[in-house]
DNA sequence: GGGAGCA
DNA sequence: TGCTCCCAACGCTGT
DNA sequence: ACAGCG
């Protein structure tokens, strides 16, 4: 066997996976979340940090941020050391985001990479253990790898499984030993599949082996042909939007020799047209397509053909049921009416599937937010459209028995900490999701949430302004304040304080006192006055909203209303005149934490106690002097 | 969305 | 079988 | 006590 020192010349290509349509299922397997990214080598000396692609191209100037947060642990008693994984842009703990990556892997600009490194870093997933104190593990067993794995990974407190909420840039992969569990698990996440892996089997370097064998999460989609490229033999895919003929892709793959020499034939038999490029056909010949997943609207990511549909018409591939096939659901989540619209949004339906993927994209950014508070949701049976709607606190005798409960004042309320009982929100029509200052159980509140809220979209300026100037205010004091959007028309600045410390009656002395410095400060744009009669134009500072019993609308909640708004988590930086509520919709919102991260990301890393208690002790004094 | 009560 | 109803409820304040 | 506000 060869041994491949750290630090020299040698390229370490790395083992490979086999593509099987599915996966083995025995004790002698275990099974991994396959993540779409950068096959990579992490190899750590003493001096260096080296990441190497597949095709031995050096990763690390590329994404510093790994190699940063490496210097940062405490890694001397392991070196040398070397680890076999996936460079990802992590979206949940079962799936990745292939485009940010790659997009990420061109940026050649070193300002660009420092800002995306920052904002948005990639994870590094590690799978396997090659080489620890510089000791060669790769002819031991995978199970004694996985071991040592484990136990590396809780010594430098590495979280597994990944989870893009958590600060580390080293995460580790989890390894289920039901296969069932694990499709399950990849299903529910929208991932791309799953690795099985031998227990037995050595890491075999260079070497696509059928000890390791990948299975992907397929989608499927009914759909007819249109067109066969002469040159390149990609059949153009299409199904019906209406009337029209709408292009969805393009498929070359997966056809045996046989069934492509007759597909081939029957197009051009039957082509309806040709030119140089094309032999054209009319809607007549029906296949399903396997895909990954599609962008762009209209193409799909890995096609391939998968069976012939000889008893479906050309009529039966529609749009809508292309939007339903792309985003499939395990079958312990049900979903009733997926086709239901629930926002028009410029004539654009955005219908149950889609709100139920936008709760699964941001659930990572969602989910902690919610957890262990006492849920009061508003729930919109007919979509947000219909004047129909209610609120809902007690558990139903219909919900999944799952979901755990809290009784308080006779309601035996919901509390949603994981994404199945988020989809069975979902699933009911709960588009808003409003919470407590407080954990269940708890009197003290772990947050200040002021609510700026205008007159009318007309005066968002006056949103603006009064969240700058109470920036500058917790900024003058050195407390950290969140902003994000209402989701309606409104801002709110989230203070995060540490849980069970503070009493309302003290939250609440610090509010009046920001609440009359303000209203002192600029008479003509806030107001504290009750009366609506007597408020003008002015902002109403509903600063006692914050207490015991009350509740505020949680980050990344939906909104019931026409344009889709979300409660949306802001950079201070973006607080300003150009700011659009209107541009923080489901439609938008999971794109933007790709781009720019959750601006919320610190919101339980911050310490505003020993600050906040100061400023406290100050009032205190000050109110005994008065 | 889904159950219960009711005609 | 189809219809209608239910699904929350608190605290603060000015008069 | 009650209306008005969120």
């Amino acid at each position: 066997m060869s041994i491949t020192y750290c630090g020299g010349t040698n390229k370490m290509k790395p083992m490979l996976p086999t593509y099987y349509p599915e996966a083995p299922k025995s004790t002698d397997w275990r099974y991994e979340v396959k993540y779409d990214g950068f096959r990579a080598i992490l190899t750590i000396d003493a001096h260096t940090v080296k990441i190497t692609s597949r095709n031995g191209k050096e990763l690390s100037s590329l994404f510093p941020e790994i190699s940063t947060f490496i210097n940062d642990l405490d890694l001397k008693s392991f070196l040398p050391l070397q680890l076999d994984g996936e460079l990802v842009w992590l979206t949940n703990e079962a799936k990745a985001d292939f485009f940010e990556v790659q997009w990420r892997g061109r940026l050649r600009k070193q300002s660009l990479i420092s800002e995306k490194a920052n904002f948005t870093p990639c994870r590094f997933i590690v799978f396997d253990l090659l080489r620890i104190n510089g000791n060669d593990l790769t002819t031991n067993s995978m199970s004694e790898r996985r071991k040592m794995i484990k136990n590396l990974g809780e010594i430098l407190e590495l979280p597994m499984p990944p989870n893009p909420n958590d600060k580390a840039l080293i995460q580790l992969i989890e390894s289920y030993v039901d296969l069932d569990k694990a499709i399950n698990k990849v299903i529910l996440l929208d991932g791309e599949g799953i690795v099985a892996k031998e227990i037995q089997s050595t890491w075999q370097e260079g070497k696509r082996s059928t000890s390791w064998i990948k299975v992907k999460n397929w989608r499927a989609v009914s759909c007819f042909i249109t067109a066969l490229n002469k040159e390149n033999g990609y059949v153009s895919l299409a199904v019906y939007k209406g009337n029209e003929i709408t292009k969805i892709g393009s498929v070359k793959n997966g056809l045996s020799a046989h069934d492509k020499s007759i597909l081939h034939e029957l197009i051009k038999q039957n082509a309806s047209e040709e030119d140089e490029q094309f032999f054209y056909i009319h809607p007549s010949i029906c296949i399903e397509v396997q895909f990954l997943h599609v962008y762009e609207e209209n193409e799909l990511r890995e096609p391939q053909f998968s069976q012939w549909l000889l008893q479906t018409s050309p009529n039966e591939c529609t749009w809508e049921k292309f939007v339903i096939s792309q985003f499939t659901f395990p079958d312990s989540i049900q979903i009733s009416s997926r086709d239901k619209p629930l926002w028009i949004i410029d004539d654009k339906q955005v219908i149950k599937v889609e709100y139920l993927q936008y709760l699964r994209e941001v659930s990572a950014f969602f989910l902690p937010f919610l957890k262990d508070k006492l849920l009061t949701t508003i729930r919109y049976p007919h979509g947000s459209m219909d004047n129909e709607k209610f609120f809902q606190k007690n558990k139903p005798d219909y919900a999944p028995a799952s979901i755990k409960t809290f009784w308080d004042e006779g309601i035996e309320y919901m509390l949603c900490n994981d994404i199945e009982t988020l989809l069975w929100f979902g699933n009911q029509l709960a588009l808003e999701f409003h919470t407590p200052f407080q954990k269940a159980g708890k009197v003290k509140p772990d947050e200040i949430v002021l609510d700026l809220d205008p007159p009318s979209i007309e005066f968002f300026s006056l949103a603006i302004k009064a969240a700058l100037e109470i920036k500058k205010v917790m900024d003058s004091l050195n407390i950290q304040a969140f902003v994000k959007t209402s989701g309606n028309k409104g801002l709110q600045i989230h203070i995060p304080l540490p849980e069970d410390i503070f009493s309302y009656q003290e939250t609440r002395m610090f509010t009046d006192f920001l609440g009359h410095y303000l209203i002192s400060s600029y008479p003509d744009d806030f107001t504290m006055e009750r009366l609506k009669k007597n408020r003008q134009n002015r902002l109403y500072l509903d600063f006692v909203q914050h207490s015991e019993g009350k509740t505020i609308i949680v980050p990344y909640s939906p909104r019931g209303n026409p344009f889709a708004g979300v409660a949306t988590p802001l950079y201070w930086e973006e607080v300003g005149e150009r700011l659009q509520l209107k541009d923080f919709t489901i439609e938008t919102v999971p794109n933007r934490i790709k781009r720019l991260g959750c601006a919320f990301k610190d919101y339980r890393h911050v310490n505003n106690g020993p600050t906040f208690l100061e400023v406290l002790s100050f009032l205190k004094q000050k109110k005994t002097n008065s």
